[in-house]
DNA sequence: GTTTACCATGCATAAAATTCATGGAGCAAT
DNA sequence: ATTGCTCCATGAATTTTATGCATGGTAAAC
């Protein structure tokens, strides 16, 4: 393949459009002698002119007119793909969970925007996991799951430890409960399933019996929220308290923690691994959630 | 419009086809090092990797995915378009009548070619003339003609004059015959209308009747043929028979000349007349083929 | 463990692009 | 005609860029 000077190809087409050496190198922020001798070079390589140099203006030769529309759709054709690929180098969507959302991500979230303020980042909500990424709606994803599928990449932020908190209001002068007190309390269920409570139950060797009182929640988030209105004791996932219970809005009632057989990812499809908007997020993620510090060249788990 | 470096993308195309930088520089003429920077430019243009280098071999990253088909499909519609148009600068189809082709050009066209052998450069010979280019059938026409048409360029060659000539085999040891005398030999017609002989007789004041025995020819050029082999006496355009007065295949009967209203023009559309082969051509011929020495610059008439 | 095949990179050099200043050609208006 | 104006072309110097060379580093294969 022999291919004609293309910077200079690129002059011709701002000086075609202008029909003037002078605007085209105002417009490429060169001099007018500057595009002069592009135009010499590119008429050089062809061996016939491209201009007709007119006092009164320029006017393209037959060969510039035939030459002309072809650059253009080439590079317009370059511009489109650049575009299209400079856009995913900047722009990041971020799945997580509502729970995983609002108590991990967002209150960090400004400082990860702080540091990579040129990145178009945003948090997307759904509740639910496309396991393949098949829908495109999101680049990388905060996911709790148990099992890994090829073609993403996994890594593991930390195990999930489920924690009994509540709200110090909820004893006001009373002594907090010991956990055969608890069914004395209103139980929030981070679930609707009787999974978290029963099975904290059974690691703690009691039987709470059916007449608990008890009330169920979408998300684990509501149910933190729930209990830090004072609503009840509640399960709680053990990154996600931390600030409650260090500002004091929770405390925590038993040091015997539910832990289940699955873990929080962070996960992204293979082939967005090389996009500097994933590495950047990913190793950000890494070292604000994970209960373990990252490798030193941050790989894969 | 903000393009990638334009070189840049050239050696990623190659060195994405190779799948190697090394190879990519074989290619290219290159180090591998020079390719290496390259890619480095392009992907600090985008701001992230386009290859993903392993020690095994060279893949490309999805961004680097997308970009090749664009690039691959930009360059070639340059490629094609570069190609049509460098090949009209190199190809010359020159029409001519086939009584000016075998008198006029053939006998000198090796001498054109030989001083622009980059040139190819082909002769038509039809009768008849597309008064317009329009069958773009032949990019510069030898013509004889009367008016002249908007968008073409007309060169004036000379006017036609016709003077009587015939082979000295005609006459062998008798005298050559004066004007009263022609009819006693055979009146070679150039063309199958009657105009040009008695339009010379009426020029000279005599009127040869009815009773001449004559031959009609297609052309100019076969008369002048048909007169050197003894075959008669024939009305010959000066410029066609130079060389056969000069070796004595043809000797002129006559001073008598008829001027016509029409003359002899090289003639090229307007559009190709910064072909650099149309303009080699155009400058040969005029020195070549005009009874006037060209002006300085060559220009039209 | 050693070899091998690649790509990356510091440094020197070659090549190219660019500027600046100036010249020249064609139009338009006086 | 003459003058002025607007463009493009061009010589020479300079800056920028590309390239080569030699070397280093890494991961796979033997």
């Amino acid at each position: 393949m022999k291919l004609p000077p293309l910077n200079a190809l690129r002059v011709f087409l701002v000086a075609a459009e202008h029909h003037s050496f002078t605007k085209a190198g105002e417009t490429l922020h060169l001099t007018q002698g500057a595009v002069s001798r592009h135009i010499q070079t590119l008429e050089a390589h062809y061996g016939l002119p491209l201009f007709v140099r007119q006092a009164r203006g320029l006017t393209l030769t037959p060969e510039g007119v035939a030459l002309f529309p072809a650059v253009r759709d080439a590079f317009s054709r370059i511009e489109a793909a650049s575009e299209a690929i400079s856009r995913r180098s900047r722009e990041l969507r971020v799945k997580a969970s509502p729970s995983i959302a609002s108590r991990w991500v967002l209150p960090r979230f400004t400082q990860f925007r702080n540091r990579y303020p040129d990145l178009m980042v945003s948090l997307v909500t759904v509740t639910g996991f496309d396991p393949n990424f098949k829908s495109r709606e999101y680049d990388i994803s905060f996911q709790a799951c148990e099992t890994q599928e090829p073609g993403l990449i996994y890594h593991r932020l930390r195990g999930a430890r489920f924690v009994p908190v509540a709200s110090p209001d909820l004893f006001k002068d009373k002594p907090r409960p010991t956990m055969a007190q608890f069914m004395e309390y209103p139980l929030l269920h981070p679930s609707h399933e009787d999974q978290f409570w029963s099975q904290w139950f059974a690691l703690s060797g009691m039987n709470p019996g059916n007449s608990i009182e008890a009330y169920a929640f979408d998300t684990l988030d509501l149910a933190i929220t729930a209990a830090s209105r004072g609503m009840g004791i509640t399960l709680a996932e053990e990154s996600m308290i931390a600030d409650d219970l260090a500002n004091g809005t929770l405390v925590q009632l038993s040091d015997v923690a539910l832990v289940t057989s699955w873990a929080y990812y962070l996960i992204y499809p293979q082939e967005l691994a090389t996009l500097p908007s994933v590495i950047a997020f990913r190793d950000w993620a890494l070292a604000e959630f994970s209960d373990t510090p990252p490798a030193p060249a941050s790989r894969a788990q």
